[in-house]
DNA sequence: TGTACATCAGTGAACGCGCGTTCACTGATGTAC
DNA sequence: TGTACATCAGTGAACGCGCGTTCACTGATGTAC
């Protein structure tokens, strides 16, 4: 069955986009190769035509998901008004009750620091690098600004959690709200 | 073999112990039953002596690791420099760089939004009924300050997990410094 | 243009391994007589 | 006080299962002649 010229970026981009809902929903760990695979309709091995190993895909799924969120984040409006969107909608009770659609750090940063040394080495070099946020949020001082805007974010990841691990909806609820009042804070400083 | 009258709750009490450390360290899903035991001395089927299954036994593990932190809390002076210290600490590069001892929200947060329903609850009662850290924030008001401080402590959770997930030292050193000061001005607010 | 061959994405079965859990058993100690 | 027995925390082996990975193979298509 061989294929057209376009036909394994395809697929490979296919299974980089699913393995990242899944490992969004279901974490790393929580995520087999037979499932990986089977979600985007082929059987286990043939992940072995696309990536040298599962912790491969790992590392391209999760470059892929940060990418994703960066352009999120990069189509609101380049002004105050549109970062506050952001925050609004990053923090919203849809975001919350769908971890598969949305940032892969609430769902993953806490497994990324438990991974390999070379997972982690692409977390930070995709990280360090995003500058779209850090450019926005303070466009004259980019250094600095780079630390505050991705420290703001993983507070807003960890907010995101908090609310995701409480079975109490009227309380998760409440600390969404207090994490967009603490974030609309934090942006003013 | 059979032991003395309090043999039996110590061990229950080592287990636990031990097992939110290796949890903190390499996840719940990345801790078998069998490390577990073996971090305590014992073989795996002994488990089953002492808890119902693994679940139950990361219930217990959990509870236990939010008491504790709940006391490491207490210890702190209750004024505004007992918090500031307390805050200093916690995002402190020792923490960072020693994931058993540390917090358990920092380490765990994200894979608890995935357990069941059952360890979820747990969690959530055990966290809502932590009156210590929000009564100290704002002895005046109970209720919305519980809301203020556990969102506060989600957003320095999530401030951890960034720093530990980045290979760059030097960016994970500034990433602390910069969540010391978020929190000091959210204290403030 | 028609035919023979090379390519290679994906298959299906199997690999060794560790998972969580069960079970018959052990044997030191507490208890009853 | 001495002896027989009950208890039960922990053992060691096994259970079925899913893990990540390997491998010989397939067969539709692109390419060469």
């Amino acid at each position: 069955m061989r294929y057209g010229k376009e036909h394994k970026g395809a697929t490979r981009r296919r299974i980089i986009e699913s393995a990242g809902r899944r490992f969004k929903k279901d974490g790393i760990d929580g995520s087999g190769v037979s499932t990986l695979m089977s979600d985007v309709g082929l059987t286990n091995a043939a992940l072995y035509a696309h990536f040298s190993s599962k912790e491969d895909l790992v590392a391209a799924a999760l470059i892929d998901q940060l990418r994703q969120q960066g352009e999120r984040f990069t189509a609101y409006t380049r002004d105050r008004a549109g970062l506050e969107q952001f925050i609004r909608d990053y923090l919203s009770v849809e975001q919350r009750d769908n971890r598969a659609d949305g940032c892969p750090c609430a769902a993953l940063l806490g497994e990324i620091g438990r991974c390999s040394v070379d997972t982690k080495q692409t977390f930070t070099d995709t990280m360090v690098n995003a500058d779209n946020i850090a450019s926005r949020m303070a466009p004259d001082d980019p250094p600095s600004a780079r630390v505050k805007a991705l420290t703001l974010f993983a507070m807003m990841a960890g907010t995101m959690q908090l609310a995701r691990a409480l079975m109490d909806r009227e309380f998760a609820d409440a600390v969404l709200a207090q994490g967009v009042q603490n974030a609309l804070v934090l942006l003013d400083t």
